[in-house]
DNA sequence: CGCGAGCTTGACGTTGTTCAACTAGAGTGG
DNA sequence: CCACTCTAGTTGAACAACGTCAAGCTCGCG
């Protein structure tokens, strides 16, 4: 038995919406008091990297990529998709934003009060423990990125993304990419060259087929058996 | 202002032993009637990857490693020094330990029953509070090893680790490194003959000076530049 | 004294980046 | 309606960084 899979590596907890179930008609009064919904354009910043935290976030609807800069270097640490909640670790003891967030699509944010969660968390033990499911799940994703990022080649890296769009973000086998080459590869840490030829392989080999912004990924077995052996 | 630095990335929290100065008496003796307390000897596994999680553990004294591994892959994640928690993404959502733990020192390890700290989370809020700051402590570190494995070049992370150890785990300028050459690749995400031929380069710079598992660190504001450049 | 594991070194090969040139589509202003 | 520009995408060739391989070395330990 091999353990773990390191295979895909995206959002372990599909709804975080459900967190808000165990709220109370006076906990979701408070909540929604205090809370500011902003909506953005798709290309806009949320947040900026070093930024003082003040609020966490909810994405109500959109898509958004968390990614870290210094100068040229320009990494995409996650992508999450509506009913997520961003900015968690900010939540105690971290002061300043690790990463910018940015809107791949229009965005609708609920900007959560940092204290109101903290109550909410001392106050209600499920939604403690449900925002503590999500933030876990997030940890090992990004022990999995970390280990797909740093072990992996090109192609073992590339299908890791498309099994982790296709199967936690989109839900589907085709789907329109909100993403840039340049996007794609700063989501996998390579040149946006090797991108580009990467999926040039793919579509020969039928793994893949794109028209434009859409992909459908045709051969999904052998895309999991590149992300295998990497 | 260039916001969050991403040079060293390791421990933010340096004494994790203080969440326990929040307990009453009550608590410490539930924590302290149902912990188990085990000496491992240097190399010996603590933890197998993959394995069902069913404890939180304490590292009371000594030295770790946390790894992930398939086949020929090998990447430690993290080193823990004493008086810090391990497997915390198991309090909540997680199952199964996403990495190993291996002894790099002899340890003392505590093996705390994960309904205890569940209870006392939900029970007492600043241990809750604590044991987040933590965590979050963690998550902000790994999405700094992210970058620094996925952007830099060798030198910068291998200066990267030293700022680490130092600063972090060690907090002198000269510690013995309980650390092979293979160790030190597996934290770096490169060859062992990379990491030689850098010590070789820094010792040649008068980054480093070393008599066998000894460093000692010469020119702290180069070394950190070399991390900073990548 | 000899064995084996970890360490070290140099030569070589591969992977993936960089660079430069070219193409295609999307706005912009005359 | 047509240049014009600007950005994203694409391609091939040159290059650099890094890993791999093979050999020799060192040192602790039986």
């Amino acid at each position: 038995m091999e353990g773990m899979d390191h295979g895909t590596h995206c959002e372990e907890i599909d709804e975080t919406a459900s967190c808000f179930n165990s709220l109370t008609e006076d906990e979701l009064a408070m909540i929604d008091r205090n809370k500011t919904e902003i909506k953005y354009s798709k290309g806009e910043t949320i947040i900026k990297q070093g930024t003082k935290a003040t609020n966490i976030l909810y994405l109500k609807d959109g898509l958004v990529k968390l990614s870290m800069n210094t100068g040229e270097n320009n990494l995409i640490i996650n992508i999450k998709p509506q009913n997520h909640f961003i900015s968690t670790e900010n939540l105690y003891g971290v002061e300043f934003h690790p990463y910018s967030v940015t809107a791949l699509q229009d965005c609708i944010v609920c900007f959560l009060d940092i204290e109101d969660v903290r109550y909410l968390i001392k106050q209600n033990n499920i939604f403690a423990t449900d925002i503590y499911r999500v933030i876990n799940a997030n940890v090992v994703l990004t022990y999995d990125r970390l280990f797909s990022l740093t072990q992996k080649q090109l192609h073992g890296r590339f299908a890791d993304i498309l099994l982790c769009l296709s199967g936690k973000i989109f839900k589907d086998t085709k789907f329109d990419l909100p993403l840039s080459r340049r996007d794609l590869a700063a989501l996998t840490g390579m040149a946006p060259e090797s991108v580009i030829r990467i999926i040039k392989d793919f579509k020969n080999d039928k793994l893949i087929s794109t028209q434009g912004k859409r992909i459908e990924i045709l051969n999904m077995p052998m895309l999991k058996k590149i992300s295998a052996v990497g």
